[in-house]
DNA sequence: ATATTTTTATTACATCTGTAAGATTTGGAG
DNA sequence: CTCCAAATCTTACAGATGTAATAAAAATAT
């Protein structure tokens, strides 16, 4: 797997609209993102260009205007995020992430039913031999 | 819940250790990570002293040398972590990164089976009334 | 008491990030 | 063809981080 570059916090909200909405040109971007966020539309800009040399996304020229696109996958992405994340916390062991959600009471009986449901999905059940 | 100081990945190691090993003075920590990692001894004191003024760490003074005693719990700090990773990257929805994990096949049967196991000791099965 | 060693404190510096302002280029109006 | 408004590019700057080196303080050996 191809090494994917380094995202920032706000960099990856410039990012998550571009996945939604791509392709898509500076001002749609930047009314997208005024709206959740208190950026100037100078910092988006920032972003945008970052992102840009990083190699995270392609732009083409339409006349005067610019229109994005992502060049790394979200799903790519975030995969990559988590498995960092579970490394550094959890010791790269999702089933001690659940662990720790268990013991400490934070999922909700809903929350419960629908993992057991995505679990049940699996390959068979673990009373098959 | 109280505000726990922002740590950084490096500064992180440190805590672990100091999680572990507490009280633990400056030359046992430096120990254990230079086991672990490439860090010059210099940069292990830059750590420590940026953890005790960002709040994470107290010391107290044992003759010439410094005995160090974590101020924030691993728990809530690796819990803090969680939530808000989970919030950047799965929408706050722990259901939605166990999902995307399945679909992606990065779960083996053996962690399948532990997270159903794990999920069977919560408030009763999906199927009692 | 003083020199030496050990430990802690101060300073350094480049890169990344958040947050923009200012300069420049260029497509479109006239 | 020229000028303007819009879009892009360059520059700015402070705080956080990684990564130390140097300076100062303090304890110990002599």
């Amino acid at each position: 797997m191809k090494k994917l570059p380094q995202i920032s916090e706000a960099e990856y909200e410039v990012m998550k609209i571009i996945w939604k909405y791509a392709p898509i040109n500076t001002n749609e971007i930047t009314e997208k993102l005024t709206q959740t966020t208190s950026w100037s539309p100078k910092t988006i800009q920032t972003m945008i260009k970052r992102l840009t040399m990083k190699g995270a996304l392609s732009y083409e020229k339409q006349g005067r205007i610019f229109v994005y696109s992502p060049l790394i996958e979200e799903n790519e992405y975030v995969g990559q995020e988590s498995s960092s994340f579970l490394k550094r916390y959890y010791n790269g062991d999702i089933t001690a992430m659940l662990s720790s959600y268990m013991e400490n009471d934070r999922l909700s009986d809903k929350e419960i039913d629908t993992l057991r449901s995505i679990l049940a999905k699996g390959k068979g059940g673990s009373s098959y031999d």
